[in-house]
RNA sequence: GCUCCCUUCGUCUAGCGGUCCAGGACGCCGCCCUCUCAAGGCGGAAACACGAGUUCGAUUCUCGUAGGGAGCGCCA
C-alpha cells in the first residue's frame, strides 16, 4: 500500500521550527516510501485564521524545499462534507443533539475539579433531550462507555487509554461548524492519509479520534507522535526566543539546507553522523527511529551546521543565497567581485549569509572612514614606507590575482625586512577600515585594483595629515 | 486534581544484558598553525535522576519515587 503522510498546520501564525521539523519528518517519511505527502490547512476557526498565515506557512514551505503532492486542501471548504458527515452519525445514533447551556457545563465543570476527578460531559443529553426553546444545539459524539483504546505509535509505543476517560466531545457547534477532533478524522479518511505525524500534544486526543474512525467505519491510519522542540532554555517555544518563524531563519542568514539536517537531527540520529544531504536523509530516515524526548534547540550547532554548508555546497548555490540578501540590503552585487568569488573566500569565516554580508559590504560600497581604534594602531606614521612601498608594487602588477598579490606582499616584506604584520595590517586597515578581513592577499584580491590603489593613497594622506598634526 | 507521556555529558545524541571506569557532535578550556579574524590540527574537562527488584551480570528489562511535559474547550 502506498504510504500517505500529511503536514495539517491551523493558519494562525508563522511556520515555527516545531511545525516545520513536523512536515519535514511527514515529508521525509512520505518520500523515503515512494509514498504521497499532502498539505492541508486546518482553518475552521474562522476567528483566528488569516490568510497572511496561510501565506507564511506556504513561503516556509517553499523556501525549505518541502514540496506536497496533493493540497494545499483548506477544510474552510469542506463545511459541506462536515456537515455530511454529522448527519450520518446522527442518523444512525452515533451523535446526538446537545441542548445544556454553557453554563451549565461551566458548572458542572468546577464542580469535577472541586471533586478532583477529570472534569468530562456528563452524557445529560445522551439518551435524548427535549429542544429547548431559543437554544441551538451543538452535536456530541457518542463515545463509546465500555472498554478502551490501544494503539502502537510508530515512535512512543503501545499506548492505552479506558473510553471512560473519554465524554461525548462535540463536533458540531450551534452554527453548524465542526471542530478539531472530528474534522481531523473526516479529512484523514477521505484524503487516504495512512501515517498520521504530528506533535504529541495530540496523543490525548488520539484515542478520542480512533473512536471516530471507528464509528465511521473506517480503519484508522497509523500514528506517530514527535516530541516538541524546547527553545535554547530548555522552556517551551515562543516569541521571547527570537528567532521561531521559519522566515525569521532566512532572514538571519540560513540556509535551507542547514536548517532542515539541523532539524532533521532533533529527535533522529544515525550512528555518529551530524551531516546528511536531503538525498542522505530520505535514503535513512525512517519514523520508527526517532527519539521520544523533547528537545532543546542549540543555535550554536545550527551556527556550525551552516558553516559546514557555507564551505562545501557549491559556491554558485551559496551565492544564489547570499544574492537575496544582498537584494534585501539594497546593495548591487555588480559594484564588486562575483560573489561566488566572495563566497570562496569568506565562507569559513562567518556563520551565516547575513554575516557575510555584513563583513563584506566594504568590497561593494565605498569606504568612508577608518575605524577609530584600529587607525589609531595601524595608520601611524611609520607604516608611511610600507603603503608607499606596497602601493607602488602592486599598482606595477600585471595581474590582479591572489597568488601576485600575496607574492607582491612578500618580497615588500622581504626588502623592507618588516614583519608580514606591519605591512599586512596597516594595509589591511587601509583597504576595509578595520583591523579584521580575510588574508591580506584575498582581501586585496575581493576590494580590486582600482579601489585597492585608491584606498592606499587615501591612507597615506591620512598617515601623513597625523604625521603633522600629532 | 485526574489521565497520558518523558528522563545518558551544559545541548543534540550513540547504546537495543556483558564489547561501557559509557562513544560521537556542538559549545567550553589548553596547545599548535598564523598578516588580523576565522578555519584547520592535536589534547582536555564534562553524563547513565534516585530506589527497589529480575539476572551470574544492568545504562540497557520490571516496578516504585522524584523531576519534567502534554491533555482534560462549542482552539487546533
Amino acid at each position: 500500500m502506498t504510504i500517505r503522510t500529511r503536514f495539517a498546520p491551523s493558519p494562525t501564525g508563522y511556520l515555527h521550527v516545531g511545525g516545520a521539523r513536523t512536515a519535514l519528518f511527514s515529508w521525509l517519511q512520505a518520500r523515503a516510501n515512494g509514498g504521497v505527502f499532502i498539505l492541508r490547512i486546518e482553518d475552521t476557526d474562522l476567528e483566528r485564521s488569516t490568510p497572511e498565515s496561510v501565506q507564511a506557512i506556504l513561503e516556509g514551505m517553499e523556501w525549505l524545499g518541502l514540496d506536497y503532492d496533493e493540497g494545499p486542501f483548506y477544510q474552510s471548504e469542506r463545511f459541506e462534507r462536515y456537515a455530511e458527515v454529522v448527519e450520518k452519525l446522527l442518523a444512525e445514533g452515533k451523535a446526538y443533539r446537545c441542548y445544556c447551556s454553557k453554563g451549565r457545563i461551566e458548572r458542572l465543570r468546577e464542580r469535577q475539579m472541586a471533586e478532583g476527578v477529570k472534569p468530562r460531559y456528563d452524557g445529560h443529553c445522551r439518551e435524548g433531550s427535549e429542544p429547548q426553546p431559543g437554544v441551538k444545539p451543538v452535536v456530541r459524539f457518542r463515545n463509546p462507555r465500555e472498554g478502551g483504546v490501544v494503539f502502537d505509535d510508530l515512535v512512543r509505543g503501545r499506548i492505552t487509554i479506558s473510553n471512560d476517560e473519554l465524554d461525548d466531545l462535540v463536533i458540531a457547534r450551534p452554527d453548524g461548524s465542526p471542530t478539531y477532533n472530528f474534522t481531523v478524522v473526516v479529512d484523514d479518511i477521505d484524503m487516504g492519509v495512512t501515517q498520521v505525524i504530528r506533535g504529541d500534544d495530540h496523543i490525548n486526543n488520539t484515542p478520542r479520534q480512533i473512536n471516530i474512525y471507528q464509528a465511521l467505519g473506517a480503519t484508522p491510519p497509523e500514528f506517530a507522535h514527535v516530541p516538541m522542540i524546547l527553545g535554547d532554555d530548555g522552556a517551551r517555544l515562543s516569541k521571547r526566543h527570537g528567532a521561531v518563524s521559519v522566515l525569521q531563519y532566512r532572514e538571519d542568514g540560513y540556509l535551507p539546507q542547514a536548517l532542515l539536517n539541523y532539524l532533521v537531527r532533533l529527535g533522529w540520529s544515525h550512528g555518529d553522523r551530524e551531516v546528511f544531504s536531503l538525498f542522505e536523509m530520505i535514503e535513512l530516515f525512517d519514523i520508527r527511529d526517532v527519539n521520544r524526548k523533547a528537545s532543546a534547540f542549540n543555535t550554536e550547532k545550527l551556527d556550525w551546521l551552516n558553516q559546514q554548508y557555507l564551505k562545501t555546497l557549491p559556491p554558485a548555490e551559496v551565492a544564489r543565497q547570499l544574492a537575496w540578501h544582498f537584494e534585501q540590503a539594497g546593495i548591487d552585487p555588480e559594484n564588486g567581485p562575483p560573489l561566488t568569488d566572495l563566497v570562496s573566500v569568506q565562507a569559513d569565516r562567518v556563520k551565516t549569509l547575513r554575516e557575510m554580508l555584513v563583513q563584506s559590504r566594504v568590497f561593494y560600497e565605498s569606504l568612508d572612514e577608518f575605524d577609530a581604534g584600529a587607525a589609531k594602531k595601524h595608520l601611524r606614521p611609520v607604516a608611511e614606507t610600507p603603503l608607499r612601498a606596497i602601493g607602488e608594487r602592486l599598482a606595477g602588477l600585471a595581474k590582479w590575482e591572489p597568488q601576485r598579490l600575496d607574492e607582491a606582499v612578500r618580497i615588500t616584506v622581504e626588502e623592507l625586512e618588516l614583519g608580514m604584520g606591519k605591512i599586512a595590517q596597516p594595509l589591511r586597515v587601509a583597504l576595509t577600515g578595520t583591523a579584521v578581513s580575510p588574508s591580506i592577499d584575498k582581501t586585496l584580491w575581493l576590494v580590486g585594483r582600482e579601489r585597492s590603489l585608491e584606498r592606499i593613497r587615501r591612507a597615506l594622506e591620512y598617515v601623513l595629515v597625523r604625521a603633522a598634526n600629532p
